[in-house]
DNA sequence: TCTGGGGTCCTAGGACCC
DNA sequence: TCTGGGGTCCTAGGACCC
């Protein structure tokens, strides 16, 4: 029997998702930042077709954006909606009988074991089109790095499959960066060994990957180039490991009192959040990002595993404590790494405070 | 006009032990 | 006075992804 990763992915979907509400945003240039309000310290998390041709790109500032297109309507994120909307996909996935995956709001993999994917892929367009009136477009490969870079080639709504017989045909003249898993820091460390392309990478030395990556990484890399890796999909998502918030401050700060009450409220916050979770935290780790942008991190580990807001407070602030406060402070995180689980099979459990 | 917020995983290096 | 290896655990930070 054959076995193919189909690679499902929701096309704009945060803007798909107020479109779908806001019919009158059709075929304008539509932004949605961190903050609706592009004065203030955000990026762009999604935008329109249309913001496109003004050069808009998500993950660019929200100030950048307004500039290119100021007549671009601006939205704030709708977490509720977003959230809403990718059940209803899921859904709609899981209802073909296939294993599926979940691999962020608008991602899943789909197991298939059979041939003919490419029906399998527009059945599902067609679901998931009239479930929620959401376009995707699908990724079909024998592993699932081919299925994810094949979405790429899909997109928009439609259907591509990558494998072993065209990956190089298709691929070996983009440059890395296309590859899922190579980022802009990979990217520029390759190109100073003059690897430029997935077919460079392919078959580059694994001698000079070892020396530039370690053994482990730079093996992994040529398997990338290859387009190998994983092709399991499991349905069952592991627990999280932690759980957090951080904040930009839109005027950066030196006020180390303020920031105090700040990392105390959050970690109060957090507290209440780790219960509704049914989970304890096991560290607290402070991050701040001084101006103009770099960012450090000190946690602390509790005695115990717990979810008492009093404790996490202590946590938190004696992690703030480690810090010199003597420069302006853009971002504040408080983040709990967190507890295992019963359902951890095998993996074991932190030492349980032993109180005699 | 600088660069969000939610995460995950990997690794370098120090501490400590045998 | 100088100095081996191996192993584990922990922290901080880097890199990446959506």
């Amino acid at each position: 029997v054959e076995h193919w990763v189909l690679h499902v992915d929701l096309d704009q979907f945060v803007v798909a998702v107020e479109v779908l509400r806001r019919p009158e945003l059709r075929g304008l240039p539509v932004v949605v930042g961190t903050v609706g309000d592009p004065s203030r310290r955000g990026v762009v998390s999604g935008c329109s077709y249309e913001a496109r041709t003004f050069g808009i790109r998500s993950g660019m500032a929200l100030r950048e954006a307004h500039r290119r297109c100021p007549q671009a309507v601006f939205l704030p994120p709708d977490f509720e909606a977003y959230r809403d909307a990718s059940r209803r996909v899921m859904a709609a996935l899981r209802d073909s009988g296939h294993v599926v995956e979940q691999a962020g709001w608008d991602e899943a993999f789909v197991d298939l074991r059979g041939t003919e994917p490419e029906h399998l892929a527009r059945d599902i367009q067609t679901a998931v089109r009239d479930r929620t009136g959401l376009v995707c477009s699908v990724g079909i490969g024998d592993t699932k790095v081919r299925a994810k870079v094949a979405t790429a080639l899909a997109k928009p709504a439609g259907v591509f499959r990558l494998s072993t017989d065209n990956w190089l045909e298709v691929m070996g003249e983009y440059p890395p960066r296309r590859l899922w898993g190579i980022g802009p820091r990979t990217a520029a460390r390759l190109a100073a060994l003059g690897i430029h392309t997935v077919q460079a990478l392919a078959s580059a030395d694994p001698v000079a990957l070892h020396a530039e990556f370690g053994p482990v990484h730079g093996l992994q890399l040529i398997a990338l180039g290859k387009g190998e890796g994983p092709s399991t999909v499991t349905a069952e998502q592991p627990p999280p490991r932690s759980h957090g918030h951080q904040r930009t401050f839109d005027v950066d700060t030196a006020d180390a009192a303020a920031l105090e009450r700040e990392v105390a409220s959050e970690a109060r916050t957090l507290a209440g959040e780790l219960a509704l979770m049914a989970r304890t935290a096991t560290r607290v780790v402070v991050v701040l990002r001084f101006a103009p942008f770099d960012t450090h991190a000190h946690g602390v580990v509790l005695e115990s595993p717990t979810v008492d807001a009093d404790r996490l407070e202590a946590a938190a602030l004696e992690a703030l404590g480690r810090f010199s406060l003597d420069r302006p402070v853009r971002m504040l995180g408080v983040r709990a790494e967190l507890a295992g689980t019963d359902s951890d099979l095998g993996a074991p459990l932190p030492p349980a405070a032993s109180t005699p």
